[in-house]
Formats: C-alpha cells, sequence, structure tokens
DNA sequence: GCGAGCAGCGTACCT
DNA sequence: ACAGGTACGCTGCTCGCG
C-alpha cells in the first residue's frame, strides 16, 4: 500500500499535514500527523526544567547535541499543537535558553522525514509516513494566467473598475475569456465578468503551477477584492492573501503560484540578470529575446467603450500575448526555482520569494541536524541594529595604471570567499576566541580557527562546490536542449548561488550565523591571497595594472601567453586545496581612464579588447542607466575605435554627435535620463533632477513611489540643471520643450569621451577646434 | 554680490 | 532584507574678493 508521485506542496492545519502528490492519477492528498517541538538548553538544571514543563508538553527528551559548537545535553520538548508551543516556551525561556522555537510546522516535518518538495518519493504507511525517494521526472504542468482591467481613471480601482479579460496560456491550450463579442478565433466569449473569472478557475483545475507575471501585487488581489474570492486552489481550495513590508503575496493551495515576477526579482537580486526596468516587455525580451505587441494601457478603457472591431481583437491579441510571455518566462526560469525548493526544502511557492541569505540558512539549518547541531537563534531588531553599525574592512582594489596598454591577461580566483572558508575552516564554531587550539588556521588579522573538527559552514560549502563539480561533470553526458540538461544545469546554478551568498550571509545582520569575525578573517585571506598574486606577477616580470577582490590585470610585455600558463601552473601548486587561480582571458588591448578628482586612474572603471574584437566595457558611463543614450553610444564608439587605434575617426565621431546635437537631429529618446526614486518624495534632503522630475509628474496627478523610475530630460531655459528637468518616463510631460544642446554635449557627450581621449592625448580642444573648427568654434 | 571650491547627498556600479 | 569599495554629478554652502 502507498503512492508514489512528487510532493508539489505541504500545508497544516494543527498538527494534520497535508501532502500533495503529483502521481500518475493526478495530484492527491496525503496526510499526516506531527507534533513540534523546540530545544532547552538546562545547563545542570534539568530536574528544575522538567518540574515546569511536566504535564505540559506532550513529550519530554533528554539528549546530547551540539550547542554553539560544544557538545551539551539538550531537552527536546514537544507539544499537542503549534499553538501550545509558545506557551510551553513562555513558562521557561525566562530561565533557560531555548531553541528552534520558530520553525515553520512543515519545514520542520520535511527535515525530520529527510524530504523536500519537488522530489519524487514512493510514501507509505497511515499514521507515520515513510518516504522513499525514487529517481524519476515527473512534468509538471503549468497554467500562466493574467487580467485586463477597465481603468478610465488611469489606475484601475477594484471597487468600481470590472476585468475586462481573461488571458490564459499552458503548453496545450491558450485562449482569452472576455463579455463582450470579439472576432477572434482565440477569444470565448461568455455571459459576464463572474462567468470569466468562474471559467478560469475550471481551467486552473487542469494543472500543477500556476504562473503570473505579478500576480502577488495586481492579479490576484484584484480579483480578491472584486468578488471576495477566487478558487484556483486544489478542488477550488480559495488563493490566501498575505500583506506585509514588502507587498502581498498570493498563495494557492495545493497549487504553487508561481509569480513570475518574484523569480526575475531573485534573479536580479543576485546579479544573474540586470535590464533598466522589469516590465513583462522588457524581461521577455531581455530573457528570451522575444518581442510582443504593446498597447497603450492607459487608453485600454476607451478601446473596451468604443467596440470598434480591430481595436477590440488587438487588445485580445495583446492580452494573450502576455500569458504566452509569462508561460514561457515561467517555463524558463521553473527548473532553477524547482532545483532551489529541492536544495533548501522550501515549498515552490516559498522557493520563488525567497532571499539569497535565506537559501544559504534554509540549507545550513538542514544540514545542521544531520549533524545533530542545534541552531542559533535569530538576531533580536536591537542585536540587528548593533551588527548594523559595526562594519567590516572589506576586499582590496589596486588603483589602476592609466592609460592604453596591450597584451593583457586577466586572471582570477574561482570562487575566492567561498574557497577560503573551506582552505581554512572558517566557521563560527571553530573560531578559538581563547587560543586554546593545537592545530589551527591563523588568518592574515590573527583570527585562529580550529583544526579538530570540521565547521558546518565550511563542511555545507565543500558539499555545495563537490556537487556541484559532479553535476557539472554528469551534464556533459546530455545534449544542451534536453530535459536532463536543463534540470542538471538549473541544479549546478542553485548550488553555485548557496555557494556564493555565503559569505555575504556571515555578514548579514539578520543571520542566525552572522560572524563579524568570521567575515573579517576571509577578507583578510582575500586581500592577502590577491597581493601575493600582485606579487608573485611582479616577481615573475609582469606588470600588474589592476586587480580588484580576486581579480589581477596582467601586462604580458615581452613575455608569451605559455609563460602566463606557466606562472599560474606554479601559482596554482602553492595555493591551499580547495582554491584555484583561473585564467579569466586573454587581451588586446585595454583601457583605464584618469579619475576626475584628484590624480591617478579610477577603479572600476575601463574597457577591454578581446582576442575576438568583442569590446567588454565595466563601470564606465555606456553601462550605467543614469547617462543618456546619446552620451553612452558615442562613448562606446569612441573607445572601440581607440581601443583599435583609430583616432581620428574617434575625433571625427565626436565632432559629428556636436554637431548632430546642434542641429537637433538626434532623437528625443536619446537624451532621456533614467534615475531610479529611492525613497519618498518628502525625504529628500538634496532635490535631484531626477526629483525635481518627479516632481513634476505628481503635480501633473502621476502616481509617484519609492523605486519607481523615473526618466528625464535637461530643457533649455535658465536656473539650475533640476529646474529645467523634464519626465520623459513614464510619461512625456516635455510639451514643446526641447533638450538643451549645451548641457548634453558639455555635461554627458564631453565628460563621456574627454576621459578617453585625454588618455591617447587628446584634449577638450582638439574636438572644439580640431578639424573641421570652421563650424564648430562658434558654439564654444 | 558673485564665482570658485568643496562637502554632503544620492545613485549606480564592481566584485 | 547581501556587503564593502568606488566614482561622480548635482546642490547648496562657505569663503575670498572686490
Amino acid at each position: 500500500m502507498g503512492i508514489t508521485g512528487l510532493l508539489l506542496d505541504i500545508e497544516h492545519d494543527g498538527n494534520e499535514i497535508k501532502l500533495y502528490v503529483k502521481t500518475s492519477d493526478g495530484v492527491k492528498i496525503v496526510k499526516d500527523r506531527y507534533f513540534p517541538y523546540f530545544y532547552a538548553i538546562p545547563n545542570g538544571k534539568e530536574n528544575e526544567l522538567m518540574k515546569k514543563v511536566k504535564g505540559k508538553a506532550k513529550d519530554i527528551e533528554k539528549m546530547e547535541a551540539v550547542v554553539d559548537g560544544d557538545k551539551k545535553t539538550v531537552i527536546k520538548i514537544a507539544v499537542e499543537e503549534p499553538s501550545k508551543l509558545s506557551k510551553v516556551r513562555d513558562l521557561i525561556k525566562e530561565e533557560f535558553e531555548t531553541r528552534e522555537y520558530d520553525f515553520s510546522l512543515t519545514e520542520r516535518y520535511m527535515i525530520d522525514k529527510g524530504i523536500t518538495p519537488m522530489r519524487v518519493y514512493e510514501i507509505k504507511g497511515e499514521k507515520d509516513l515513510k518516504f522513499k525517494e525514487i529517481d524519476k521526472i515527473i512534468k509538471i504542468d503549468a497554467l500562466a494566467f493574467d487580467i485586463e482591467t477597465y481603468n478610465p481613471k488611469g489606475m484601475p480601482n477594484p471597487k468600481e473598475d470590472p476585468v475586462i479579460m481573461v488571458s490564459y496560456a499552458s503548453k496545450k491550450e491558450k485562449g482569452v475569456l472576455t463579455w463582450k463579442k470579439i472576432n477572434a478565433d482565440f477569444v470565448e466569449y461568455l455571459e459576464n465578468e463572474e462567468e470569466c473569472l468562474s471559467k478560469l478557475e475550471d481551467i486552473s483545475q487542469r494543472y500543477d503551477v500556476i504562473y503570473t507575471y505579478n500576480g502577488d501585487n495586481f492579479d490576484i488581489p484584484y480579483i480578491k477584492e472584486r468578488r471576495g474570492k477566487l478558487r484556483l486552489g486544489f478542488e477550488k481550495e480559495n488563493v490566501k492573501l498575505r500583506k506585509s513590508k514588502q507587498g502581498h503575496f498570493a498563495e494557492i493551495p495545493g497549487r504553487p503560484h508561481v509569480d513570475v515576477f518574484r523569480c526575475v526579482s531573485f534573479l536580479e537580486g543576485i546579479g544573474a540578470i540586470r535590464i533598466l526596468r522589469y516590465t513583462l516587455e522588457d524581461v521577455y525580451k531581455a530573457v528570451l529575446g522575444k518581442e510582443k505587441i504593446d498597447v497603450n494601457t492607459r487608453e485600454l478603457w476607451k478601446t473596451w467603450d468604443n467596440e470598434k472591431e480591430d481595436q477590440m481583437a488587438e487588445l485580445a491579441m495583446y492580452s494573450l500575448q502576455d500569458s504566452i510571455a509569462t508561460y514561457e518566462l515561467g517555463e524558463y526560469v521553473l527548473p532553477l526555482f524547482i532545483e532551489l525548493a529541492k536544495l533548501t526544502g522550501k515549498t515552490l511557492y516559498h522557493a520563488v520569494r525567497i532571499s539569497a541569505s535565506h537559501v544559504v540558512e534554509s540549507v545550513l539549518i538542514r544540514e545542521a541536524h544531520k549533524r545533530k547541531e542545534i541552531v542559533p537563534k535569530k538576531p533580536n531588531e536591537e542585536e540587528v541594529m548593533r551588527r548594523i553599525r559595526q562594519t567590516i574592512k572589506g576586499a582590496y582594489v589596486k588603483e589602476p595604471v592609466p592609460g592604453l596598454h596591450e597584451n593583457i591577461a586577466v586572471l582570477d580566483f574561482r570562487s575566492l570567499y567561498p574557497s577560503i572558508i573551506i582552505a581554512h575552516n572558517v566557521d563560527p564554531f571553530t573560531l578559538d576566541k581563547e587560543k586554546k587550539c593545537k592545530d589551527y588556521y591563523e588568518s592574515p588579522n590573527g583570527y585562529r580557527f580550529c583544526k579538530d573538527r570540521i565547521g558546518l559552514i565550511p563542511a555545507v560549502l565543500k558539499n555545495l562546490v563537490t556537487m556541484r563539480a559532479k553535476v557539472k561533470k554528469e551534464m556533459k553526458k546530455y545534449k544542451r536542449d534536453s530535459l536532463e540538461y536543463k534540470i542538471l544545469n538549473a541544479r549546478q546554478q542553485s548550488l553555485k548561488i548557496a555557494a556564493n551568498a555565503t559569505y555575504g550571509y556571515l555578514n548579514f545582520a539578520r543571520a542566525r550565523w552572522y560572524s563579524k569575525e568570521c567575515a573579517e578573517a576571509i577578507t583578510a585571506w582575500g586581500r592577502y591571497y590577491v597581493r601575493k598574486l600582485i606579487d608573485e606577477a611582479e616577481k615573475a616580470g609582469f606588470e600588474v595594472i589592476y586587480a580588484d577582490t580576486d581579480s589581477a590585470f596582467i601586462k604580458l610585455g615581452n613575455k608569451k601567453k605559455k609563460d602566463t600558463l606557466d606562472f599560474l601552473d606554479k601559482f596554482n601548486s602553492k595555493l591551499p586545496e580547495f582554491m584555484e587561480l583561473e585564467l579569466e582571458g586573454f587581451y588586446k588591448r585595454g583601457i583605464f581612464v584618469t579619475r576626475k578628482m584628484g590624480r591617478g586612474a579610477a577603479k572600476k572603471r575601463y574597457a577591454l579588447l578581446s582576442e575576438t574584437g568583442e569590446m567588454k566595457i565595466t563601470g564606465l558611463e555606456f553601462v550605467r542607466t543614469d547617462w543618456s543614450e546619446i552620451a553612452k553610444e558615442v562613448q562606446r564608439d569612441v573607445l572601440r575605435l581607440v581601443l583599435e587605434g583609430k583616432v581620428e575617426e574617434a575625433k571625427e565621431k565626436v565632432r559629428k554627435t556636436i554637431d548632430m546635437i546642434r542641429k537637433g537631429e538626434i532623437p528625443l529618446e536619446k537624451y532621456v535620463i533614467y534615475t531610479q526614486l529611492k525613497q519618498n518624495i518628502a525625504q529628500y534632503e538634496a532635490i535631484g533632477p531626477h526629483v525635481r522630475a518627479a516632481k513634476r509628474l505628481l503635480e501633473a496627478g502621476h502616481a509617484i513611489f519609492p523605486g519607481m523610475l523615473i526618466g528625464y530630460i535637461v530643457t533649455k531655459g535658465g536656473g539650475n540643471i533640476g529646474d529645467r528637468s523634464y519626465p520623459f518616463y513614464p510619461v512625456n510631460l516635455l510639451g514643446s520643450r526641447r533638450p538643451d544642446p549645451d548641457y548634453y554635449i558639455n555635461n554627458q557627450l564631453l565628460p563621456a569621451v574627454t576621459k578617453i581621449l585625454a588618455e591617447i592625448g587628446i584634449k577638450k580642444d582638439d574636438l572644439k577646434f580640431g578639424g573641421k573648427q570652421s563650424k564648430l568654434g562658434k558654439w564654444f
């Protein structure tokens, strides 16, 4: 007796656990019973502790466990009901230290059973279920949906404005539900809004997972507000809404809600993707390289009212494309979030709403349990504030040698911080404060880490790194477009995310395993190894022109590539196990620019030309959102021409662009400067141009909120720059105002290009008066 | 009264 | 709700000059 299937979701009601299992015969609910527990540390006063909880707890167990690195006697106290846990803890928490009292019941259940969501198990038993993992792939069927709303006042108001269209898309079906007649084969006409939403609920019942794009904050709360329910869950269970400072969250019981916008935000947070805006259109294009039709959503209600046949059909098509784009993006990101769920033990719903620090913490908690270690407490707010106040010394950045360089090799340490942690057993509880260990690693800043046992964090990292190597090897057996390859690729990505976030986690104020000393030791070792690399490279006869955190840029001079590889081998042979220096690449040329203020070259700003002719631009205006397109484009072109030695062409490019700006031949969009509004408008002490532009949006009746992107153009006229900054995005309020050529030439174009040209001896005046000066001179 | 110089604010980027 | 290192534009103040 038993069933085999994929653990899709889990929830609990009191002490009853509900497992949603996808079997070959659809999703089934399997129930179990589970009693929550926590730990108390008696510190010798066991009898007192026992007396206090006797009769109040369901079960009391004395056991040995590792507490903050030391073996101790702990008391495991189980209770009948989740709600009773805090009551029992209250009896003793003043006198005894208590631990692990704030774990979610379902997560604790899964930890104890050794299971995670999104894996396939054979499940046996009635009361105390037994799980056996099965190596099998069960495919997930997902449905994307999206709503269009009536919006005569700009933003739709769910109290008045109906949902006018519902679109959906999956692998096998797609369509639009609406309550006005539209002539298109993918549109289904229904009586009213209610019918459309109810039909969506019916359709959802055929799927395992729901995709939305910002469904957490828009689609689902909107529908809920309008009719008080949305029954997308298993057997039409109502969706659950939760509000917090980070917005709304919409959980669909038994049918994981994957809000693709949350997935994309996570990827942005870990630096996996970076784009200007995270609208569905922009993400669809940036991630999948596909375009979709765009309609003016502000005018959407007019289209609905006018009922013109072609416009209505276009609106329906737009709506459908939103669902298709959401579906395709969902399919693209799902494997990664499934792997993150498997790695962390979070449900898929939680995995797509997780932060990098939570990934690390979840993995540590699971591993701690395996090692019979009691998990440290979460810090209270006071402690968090104390931790935030104390900052530590970070990485080393070498000031670059300014100018144009030839034949550069870039060397970097593979996963520097994780490898330092593993190689030196860096862990909050191997840290030897009293200096009593015989065998230890000593960091350059004088912290000691005992060698007698492997710390939890280095052990976890070693595991992540070795598993990743194994997965990468396994990947080679499969074709790139196979399902197996995609899964393995997602798995190695999830392992990489967890490993890379570990150092940051140790220095994260809210971390359970926070350790300033560990973080300080890691960065100290980091600085030590990069400086060592610089020294050794110089000793070997290379000129080191730049270094940042884990890399060094070395000039070959009269040496050959072979010499670089020999140096690499020699250096690696002296490195501890698990640490490795890699060749990032060879570059034909590179340029480092002189700093605006003071002397010397700017750090973190340079361009490299690869051997295949590709240009890599780092830190310069070209990669910044808060510079106009016109300045960025010309900077890119000038960089390429300078790196290719085409100096005259570079000068000509600048002169020609100045000419075009003067003549007004540049499209308006290229003047836009995008800057994020980071705080509430009232909080600003210094009113910059983007704040001025935002204020103008507000005055014109548009919504302003922190986090929004403001695109503005500096126009002609008097006063300072802010006085002349008018919004262009999200709404163009320029009216008849035109961009100020002086500003765009002197404050945008020239600063972006003169610093590059200055490195090859060209001064600003050469651009003004050289060449075609007859036509240009008078403008300066 | 005015311009130069500069500190502080604010944002975005690199690793 | 990852942190530290960095550059740099804009605003608004101070200071010296006349």
